[in-house]
DNA sequence: GAATTTATTTGCTAAAAGCATGTAAGTTAG
DNA sequence: CTAACTTACATGCTTTTAGCAAATAAATTC
């Protein structure tokens, strides 16, 4: 596993499998096309008629990736049925913008939901937890293999919940660890300053940011009172896997947002020399670093940091 | 997006837009069988001969949901091509038990490799992070629509290390917030709970059990000590994910194993009336229920129940 | 205005896969 | 123990699916 070349090939086999076991099972999953009046093909090109305005046949052929040929003989089939129609362009003479007619978009209505009612069917009978973690994996999918559809936003911003607190604290935990060799006790830190938040929670004067993606949180950012002038930033982490969508920045500024309209004056915040992209940011939101001093705790040596802005 | 039918419907077009999707996408990255030695369904059905045990034909074409006839043309192809070898069966002489012969075997590996090289040449050029993402998502569909495939590997019992009192915290809260409506105070205090078995952590003494499965904290048990004479077992808790493999019990009995050997002499829990498959495993492990009170907190009321057994 | 390119159509063909039927081996009712 | 039925696989025939290559017609380039 930690040879590099064998552990791609492990996840091609892993990639492939999950393909042929998604398309076995979505073959089951699928109305049978067997002896329909449609074959999966027809179906999928009348989809792209139906959802794409007036295309014409290369484009489908080569959106589809079937052949031209192929493309035209079930168009000419369609059109036979009175299921399409084929418009003249106005300025091309050779193309041909096709269009459903009101008896193709009613015929293809039923086909088309009785397929989305199966599945629906199926959606049912799953946990309401594990459907939305299957679209939110499925949308993870997509979004990874296809840059051209960056369905919806990378990540979510949202107030916490049940759950988060102790994500954040093992997320600090992990990666304070992993990175900078930090021990336990960093972990037992953290986990202090979290229930102090809830227990001494606040809204007017507090507040937390939870960055989710993929069903996960992968950063977070919290504002507590340093004193009834002064807010203070804390825990601002965002998860390696999730850097350089701009949380880090996006959490921040949020953080900002809130202490100057809960009528804060000034923010201050407590980090050290070695967390230097985190550093990066308080810099580029307008903190300066106004004191220093050494510090030996959670196992490492480090200069302890104080930075501060006026709202 | 309120309305539960709506929503289904909705779930049920992007679980088909997902799966058209992805099966264009896959037939786009498989290597060309066009003109190639086997078809696709040609490459499935070695696939499936070389991974099960002697397979019959009718075995096949009913796994494969390939028509009878047309898996017995294809086979007699293999045949012919000396790829697989029939042998009759011992108790019934219509059935023949299929396998590859060695001159398959040798011929089957590079097509298999070589889709696979494919596969891994176009994870090699995804961001890290976007590969293992992909992957994660990918096991997490196939976790829930195929429940029967619930990965080889069943749990891995630990020590704890940094990121596990986050990830227990976070399931305490998430797990008692779902099933039974504790608010984020009862999230809290585990934090802190947490936070005092590490930082007064003694190995002697104490003692914290991790359950791990396809890389996450399904499960933990605590053990500190409540007297010189007594050990308590604390933060016991299994991810319903991960129920049904006894791993609570065994949880529970590795921790009455660490209580004796430390010295201890008796044991004490502290649950309540709620958690009826926590009250079962203690039962089953001999704890005896010796003490009720009434409980108000986390906003629900319920009893605190104190259990005790001798080691 | 001839040559070339592009969008679509059509003739031909091959592969893929199903249906119906056949055959041999096994099972069951009388 | 046989006749009737069932099961597992094989084969003949056919349909469906889909590609290649050449044809046609409009558009563009030289």
């Amino acid at each position: 596993m930690s040879d590099p070349a064998s552990e791609l090939a492990s996840d091609a086999a892993a990639f492939r499998q999950f393909s042929r076991f998604y398309t076995s099972y979505i073959g089951a999953l699928e109305p049978d096309h067997q002896g329909s009046a449609v074959s999966l093909t027809e179906m999928r090109l009348l989809y792209e008629i139906a959802h794409r305005d007036g295309p014409t046949a290369g484009e489908l052929s080569a959106a589809m990736q079937v052949d031209p040929g192929y493309v035209s003989r079930l168009l000419k089939g369609f059109r036979d049925r009175g299921w399409i129609e084929a418009a003249p362009d106005a300025a091309d003479g050779r193309v041909r913008r096709l269009s459903l007619t009101e008896h193709g978009r009613a015929s293809f209505a039923p086909m088309y939901d009785r397929a989305n009612a199966v599945a629906a069917e199926f959606l049912a009978g799953l946990a309401p937890g594990d459907r939305s973690r299957l679209l939110t994996a499925m949308a993870t999918i997509r979004g990874i293999l296809d840059p051209s559809e960056p369905s919806a936003a990378p990540y979510l911003l949202r107030p916490h919940r049940p759950g988060d607190m102790g994500a954040v604290i093992a997320a600090h935990g992990r990666l304070y660890a992993d990175e900078y060799g930090f021990d336990l006790s960093f972990e037992a830190l953290v986990a202090r300053i979290a229930a102090d938040f809830i227990d001494g929670f606040d809204p007017a004067r507090h507040c937390c940011w939870i960055a989710e993606r993929d069903g996960g949180v992968v950063g977070s950012v919290f504002v507590v009172d340093a004193d009834e002038t002064t807010a203070k930033l804390r825990m601002l982490f965002v998860d390696e896997r999730a850097r350089g969508l701009g949380i880090g920045k996006r959490l921040t500024e949020e953080a900002i947002r809130f202490a100057r309209s809960a009528g804060y004056r000034r923010m201050t915040l407590w980090t050290n020399d070695i967390l230097i992209a985190a550093r990066e940011i308080y810099r580029k939101a307008g903190f300066d670093h106004v004191a220093s001093e050494p510090l030996n705790a959670f196992g490492v040596s480090m200069v302890a940091e104080t930075w501060e802005r006026d709202l």
